[in-house]
RNA sequence: GCGGGUGUAGUCUAGUGGUAGGACAGGGGCUUCCCAAGCCUCUAGCCCGGGUUCGAAUCCCGGCACCCGCACCA
């Protein structure tokens, strides 16, 4: 079955090996005709769940991003590193930790472990040769090569960093979501597994940022009926409501299992099947650097259980780390429902006595005092400030400590995120071998798209290619490419031969010239799946398919002659 | 990255040192032909680079790619 959709995606243009004619190249891969249709159809759907539907901002942020980005997230500690593995217990380990130092290349990392003697930590058995494991890619950026910069392995820094801007779009309120649809990069190690695993990879990443003390998204009473199968942390399987799953605690965050809820739906109206979809909880170990609880979607195909996306509560990480790498604040501002009135003790400066005394500094004091806290002023009425790392004793004559009323409207709060993240190409690849069947009877293969999702939406063919058949079938595909269906004219071999090749493509109609055409302006369109025929005016093919394509018509309901 | 396997037309495959063959797909034609029918015809291939040899798809070495397992998978 899977060489079946392989062979089908190389020969009829949907997906293949990128770079052949020079060998080939690891972990790439290019989308044909068909397949750009189809990915683009998917992340259509994709925007009308969750972009339009939960009202999220779409944006497009850079591939190239500044070493700097990567330090804050984390990216480079966690992944530009040598490993070592031991032989023995297969524990794995950083060569830096094992030897304090940090080598340049895998020679140098090599000599230090082995000058350096160590040993598993675990077991104590031999360590391997060390392996790089630097996932993400790296260039430069200027004439100077001045600026490091690597190509993002996910899409979600581009977010955080501009989290401000979002902010401000949103009018400066908690919840608000951005999305991104975009490549992401990671130089694995042995990429496999055709589409699932590439060096070069589409992906939709939603940030949804919230306020800590209210993590809720969405209606939920709009998911709470969604059976979801849900394999926990500690091994459980349940299957159940999404309601019951809030309820007994299995998912401990609303937000997420909202997600996992909608997700769900989405991959389902994309004709992926209902009963090979369940969610898988990490493990602790397995958990990301940023993550506090992460579930991950997957779909069962030919390679067993895949995951196809993951959602994940990053909690506070990213914007605290961006807020501590740029000296950026990025929190947001908690408004109270009502002002809280306190008393509060205050410095104020006098700068008539601190402008002599301090004269062009007297600024930066003042402000000093201003943050200072007034019980820290000493039994002599003085109090010391530090200014630029000096220390400078500022006498009483210098400000007055003030009691007063201060009215307090909110909070800053730095906001948690919740992220689903949607892995494209392996969702197309999972809807074509869920799509993929062959006919009981003749065995001949067939692509089982919805209508929407279909790359392709019309076969136009007369029945012969003659006796003026072919020339009103180049007329009746004019007029629907006119209308804006993708649709293609064949008149090549036996009809029988066509509609198969219509079939293995997924094409959900064919439209069929015959010799009654000729009498009396009717055309046959067949449906994919019944392979049942219904007969129209050709003057209302264009509508009746628009129809059908946008499933606002069931080819069921199609009126005949 | 390690171990094992595999690389012959678009796809599948025959070919174990001596002229690369087939099937399917694809193109052109013939046949009033609604579910890959038949017939004629054409296009198209030894993963790449070295080596051994008079001669390599075949043997050897290196590389690349794919598959399976391990590891890795933010």
């Amino acid at each position: 079955m899977r060489n079946d959709v392989l062979d089908i995606a190389k020969r009829r243009g949907f997906f293949w090996q990128a770079f052949e004619i020079y060998g080939g190249l690891g972990g790439f891969y290019d989308y044909g005709p068909l397949g750009t249709a189809l990915k683009e159809n998917i992340i259509a759907a994709w925007r009308k769940h969750f972009v339009i539907k939960e009202g999220l901002a779409e944006i497009d942020s850079p591939n190239l991003t500044p070493r700097e980005v990567f330090e804050a997230s984390g990216h480079l500690d966690e992944f530009a590193d040598f490993l070592t593995k031991c032989t023995r217990c297969g524990a794995v380990f950083r060569v830096d930790e094992l030897t304090g130092a940090t080598p340049g290349d895998v020679e140098s990392a090599r000599t230090m472990l082995r000058e350096g003697g160590a040993k598993c930590s675990e077991c104590g058995g031999e360590l391997s040769d060390p392996v790089e494991f630097n996932l993400m890619f790296r260039t430069y950026a200027g004439a100077g090569m001045e600026r490091e910069v690597y190509l993002r392995p996910e899409t979600a820094q581009g977010i955080f960093v501009n989290f401000l801007n979002y902010y401000r779009y949103f009018r400066e309120k908690l919840p608000f979501g951005v999305a991104q649809v975009g490549k992401g990069f990671r130089n694995e190690i042995s990429p496999r597994k055709g589409l699932l695993r590439q060096r070069e990879f589409n992906m939709a990443e939603i940030e949804v940022f919230l306020d800590p003390d209210e993590k809720v998204w969405g209606d939920f009473r709009d998911v709470e009926d969604e059976v979801l199968t849900l394999l926990t942390r500690g091994g459980e399987e349940h299957t159940l409501t999404a309601r019951e799953a809030l309820e007994r605690g299995i998912v401990c965050a609303e937000p997420l299992l909202y997600f996992m809820a909608r997700t769900k739906r989405f991959l389902v109206d994309l004709g992926i099947d209902e009963e090979k979809i369940r969610f898988r909880q990490h493990p602790e170990e397995e958990l990301a650097h940023y993550s506090s609880d992460c579930w991950d979607c997957e779909v069962r195909i030919s390679y067993g259980w895949i995951e196809v996306v993951g959602i994940a509560d990053r909690t506070a990480f990213d914007l605290s780390r961006h807020m501590e790498h740029s000296g950026v604040d990025l929190r947001a501002f908690r408004r109270y429902s009502a002002p809280v009135k306190r008393k509060v003790r205050k410095i104020v400066p006098n700068m008539k006595t601190l402008g002599p005394m301090f004269r062009n500094r007297a600024a930066e004091v003042a402000a000093a005092l201003e943050r200072a806290d007034p019980s820290s002023v000493d039994p002599s009425g003085r109090i010391a400030v530090k200014v630029e790392n000096e220390l400078i004793v500022v006498p009483p004559e210098g400000f007055t400590v003030e009691e007063m009323e201060e009215e307090v409207t909110g909070e800053r709060i730095v906001p948690h995120v919740i992220e689903p993240s949607f892995g494209i190409d392996r969702i197309l690849y999972a809807l074509m071998e869920h799509a993929y069947y062959t006919r009981p009877d003749s065995g001949y293969r067939v692509l089982r798209f919805r209508p929407s999702i279909a790359p392709i939406k019309a076969a136009v063919l007369p029945l012969m290619a003659k006796d003026g058949l072919d020339n009103v079938a180049m007329e009746i595909h004019t007029l629907l490419r006119n209308a804006g269906i993708r649709c293609y004219y064949d008149d090549s071999g036996s009809i029988g031969r066509r509609y198969a090749r219509a079939d293995e493509i997924g094409v959900p109609f064919a439209v069929t010239v015959d010799y009654q055409t000729l009498e009396d302006g009717t055309v046959t369109v067949r449906e994919r799946d019944s392979t049942e025929q219904v007969r129209v005016r050709k003057e209302e093919l264009p509508a009746i398919l628009k129809g059908l394509v946008e499933e606002t018509l069931c080819f069921g309901d199609v009126k005949g002659v």
